[in-house]
DNA sequence: AGCACGCCGACT
DNA sequence: GTCGGCGTGCTC
């Protein structure tokens, strides 16, 4: 038998299947899907089975056979692997980077290099002796070289030479199961009780480990600190020895969810206009026919219950559901929403689990012990074997897009894995993509609405204030007298506030008040960001770090002030003027911790703070009934970010976070402040309009020529050379210029926005087309010609079929 | 990517 | 004459 495999070697020269015989002892076990470790090019690697077959055209003395097959059961089903293809070509990806993107981050192989003596340990170096108190001994190279000295270093590598010592490279995959030892006592000493107790004089530990064992069942096992009381690890093991007990290594799952109480919930009744999506989505599972829905829903108008409805349709077919929410709003409140409906029939992924609870709960998935997964972008690839929906909640956001290899979009993927389950997808959301809403427009989707907001709650009114007008009448203050005045409002009568600073693409920095002088960091063309934290200047992009100077390094002027507005500085202007007013504030500092964003949202939620202040963060998934303002400080600050998308991301956070107020019985109220009112991104969002600003902006995108009206490709070109970068991406906007058709517009080559981050010289080139079916093989083959290039130079070529971040 | 193979300069 | 530098090709 012969295993085609795809190798863990991220190089576009070995982007293919290679041939590997069966030995006799897998041919029973191994199955297509399987990860196995083969050699290759004189060292191990870790590969994934693609194809089992019978016969090769490669010459038998080249084929080798695979070492080991480290999956009984396939983590990739067929079903997968076969979207992992499509993938790759629609992302020009490498095969083996999409099929490490479906497995939990601990099922990746790690390769390391281990140097083991192969002479008497006393012909070695002195030197290095201490490492190898036996000959069993290894240095494992790439850990040890960041802690030796120059001269084991040197001396590591003459041994080498030598042949005192061999280099080994090794593949280590594991399953990262939490495993754990138990004890538990023998059938056979059960009727030995007697016996037993002759213990009692010189060992009374284990004797009282042995009653204790006894009046329990037989074949419960106890870990050594729940015996602790009557003996200790000594004794347990003393009794293991004489074979009176079983000890036993068992695998423990981690439950991220353990010991907490999920109210349980039923089916909410519905309003009409839910009760009509509801239908059309129960109308397409029977129908047994893929759809793909945009559930268009204000803020408030009860979007999650459809979701929950739908899937508990969906589980009693029999059928599994994949839910996905975007990473910052996978928020304890969300989650429990679910948990509350299905219990512990589902599964949570997301960031916050460490890399084992993470391989648990995908291992629940794939071991069909839940048949609800919810989780941010990569659960798309639960391993599922019965889908029957799945469902993208705020399917506008941006974080559905990976942006690094392979840089697919959920959404894509939801569709094609719908498409082969003949299951229906919702794409949820109160702000849809303006791609998604075209689509829906073209019939391309099925468009269903919801306008009403539940519990009788009307949208809130929105005001705009303009910050221009604010200066001209003396306020420089970052609070307008009117959100001000209306926050002291609130507090007096038990309300509260959310208030959101929308600070991307508008950072602290420290400038230089006699001259002008920015601190910039000296590897990336970007100005450093002031971090009080750490009294600190640091660069975002690479993570150097200064200090703040007292002086300016340019003209030695001491003016050096601050700029720019962090969520501490609000916090503490916000103190002054409104005295004694209780803030929880909320942005990466106060939430890196495990859970402190659940402790901060619940404090809220009790009422022990006036004022939620925060950033992007907080505009999501917050349903609070006491919310009655929320107020908006700089609004336009990404509007001018270069970036096609800045209209509709401003648009839509501020259509999310006015949301947040008035839900329930209190009706909302929302103050926008702006130095742009007049705005469309800004100005519809008071109206609550999102046709119109659909309309606005469909406008600008086919003046622009920009999605959804034009597809784009951009390649983006690095090298430390700038000359060469240059030189790198002329060559290659000719190429494609050559190659493409005449209506497809290649735009290059223009250095990014970012002209350099890490010391690499940033170039790119943007293609625009609407109909390029050559598109994936020209690009195919530059990249195949730019093979050497990249490998034996430091130049890198970065190519995204649909780019979301223009940086 | 990472390794062997092979062809050139510098040195025991 | 040998060691080790790095450019080149290949990996089942």
């Amino acid at each position: 038998m012969i295993a085609k495999v795809i190798v863990d070697v991220p190089s576009q020269a070995v982007d293919r299947m290679f041939d590997y015989s069966v030995p006799d002892s897998l041919a029973k076990t191994l199955v297509v899907g399987c990860r196995v470790h083969v050699p290759f090019a004189n060292r191990p690697v870790q590969g994934f089975v693609a194809e089992l077959s019978d016969s090769t055209e490669v010459p038998k003395h080249k084929l080798k056979p695979v070492t080991e097959q480290l999956d009984l059961v396939p983590p990739l089903t067929e079903e997968l692997l076969q979207l992992a293809e499509k993938i790759k070509t629609e992302t020009l990806s490498l095969h083996v980077a999409v099929l490490k993107a479906m497995l939990p981050q601990a099922m990746r192989a790690k390769y390391k290099k281990i140097l083991t003596v192969t002479a008497e340990i006393n012909k070695l170096d002195p030197l290095l002796q201490p490492y190898f108190k036996t000959s069993e001994d290894v240095i494992e190279w790439d850990e040890w070289i960041k802690n030796a000295s120059e001269n084991e270093i040197k001396s590591a590598v003459s041994s080498l030479r030598k042949g005192l010592l061999s280099a080994e490279p090794v593949v280590t995959t594991k399953d990262a199961a939490k495993k754990r030892l138990v004890y538990s006592l023998k059938e056979e000493s059960r009727q030995a009780m007697k016996e037993a107790e002759s213990l009692q004089k010189k060992a009374p530990k284990q004797a009282a480990v042995l009653r204790f064992l006894s009046e329990r069942p037989n074949d419960k096992a106890y870990t050594a600190q729940e015996l602790s009381e009557y003996g200790s690890k000594a004794a347990l093991d003393a009794l293991v020895e004489k074979g009176w007990l079983a000890k036993q290594e068992t695998v423990v799952k981690r439950d991220p969810y353990e010991g907490r109480e999920f109210e349980s919930s039923e089916n909410l009744p519905l309003l009409e206009d839910q009760a009509v999506v509801l239908g059309e989505i129960t109308a397409a599972m029977d129908e047994k026919e893929h759809r793909t829905f945009l559930l268009r829903g204000v803020t408030g108008s009860g979007k999650t219950e459809i979701y929950l409805q739908a899937i508990d349709r969906t589980l009693k077919e029999g059928k599994e559901a994949i839910v996905l929410v975007p990473e910052i709003s996978l928020t304890p409140q969300m989650v429990n929403r679910f948990k509350a409906r299905f219990g512990s029939r589902v599964a949570v992924m997301h960031s916050a689990l460490s890399k084992g609870e993470k391989y648990d709960e995908w291992k629940k998935i794939r071991d069909g012990e839940v048949d609800v997964v919810v989780g941010a972008r990569s659960a798309v690839f639960a391993p599922f074997t019965n889908l029957g929906i799945i469902i993208i909640d705020e399917e506008h956001e941006a974080s559905y897009k990976q942006e690094e290899a392979p840089r697919y979009h959920a959404r894509t993927v939801a569709v094609a894995r719908a498409e082969h389950y003949n299951c229906p997808v919702v794409l949820g959301s109160a702000t849809p993509s303006l791609e998604s809403y075209a689509r829906a427009q073209k019939g391309v989707y099925q468009l269903l609405t919801m306008e009403n907001r539940v519990n009788d709650a009307v949208m809130p009114s929105v005001t705009l204030i303009d910050m221009r007008e604010e200066l001209r009448t003396g306020n420089r203050s970052m609070f307008s007298e009117d959100l001000l005045d209306k926050m002291e409002e609130r507090r007096l009568k038990g309300e509260q506030t959310v208030l959101l600073l929308n600070r991307r693409g508008y950072s602290t920095f420290i400038m230089c008040r006699e001259c002008g002088f920015v601190p910039e960091c000296p590897h990336c063309d970007i100005s450093l960001t002031y971090h009080r934290t750490n009294q600190a200047l640091q660069c975002h992009y690479c993570g150097y770090r200064e200090t703040v100077p007292v002086r300016c390094p340019d003209c030695d002027s001491d003016q050096i002030r601050f700029f720019g507005t962090g969520t501490q500085k609000v916090e503490e202007e916000l103190k002054k003027q409104l005295d004694g007013i209780r803030i929880i504030r909320m942005d990466v500092d106060t939430t890196r911790t495990k859970g402190a964003h659940e402790k901060l949202l619940t404090k809220f939620g009790r009422g022990e703070a006036d004022v939620l202040l925060g950033t992007q963060m907080i505009a999501k998934g917050l349903d609070y009934p006491n919310i009655t303002l929320v107020g908006v400080l700089a609004a336009d600050s990404m509007l001018h970010l270069p970036d096609f998308r800045a209209s509709e991301r401003t648009f839509q956070l501020l259509t999310q976070v006015a949301g947040r107020a008035g839900r329930h019985k209190k009706t909302g109220e929302v103050l926008i402040q702006t130095y742009s009112p007049e705005h469309y991104s800004i100005t519809e969002v008071k109206q609550h309009d999102f046709l119109s600003f659909y309309q606005k902006e469909m406008q600008m995108r086919k003046m622009g020529g920009y999605p959804p009206y034009y597809y784009l490709t951009m390649l983006q070109v690095s090298h430390t050379d700038l000359h060469k970068t240059v030189q790198f991406t002329e060559k290659i906007t000719d190429f494609l210029r050559q190659n493409l058709s005449d209506t497809t517009k290649v735009f290059g080559p223009v250095a990014s926005p970012i002209p350099r981050i890490k010391d690499r010289y940033r170039y790119q080139v943007m293609i625009k087309y609407k109909i390029e079916p050559q598109l994936a093989d020209v690009l195919h083959e530059l990249m195949v010609s730019l093979q050497t290039d990249i490998a034996r130079t430091d130049l890198q070529v970065i190519i995204d079929t649909n780019p979301h971040m223009m940086m």
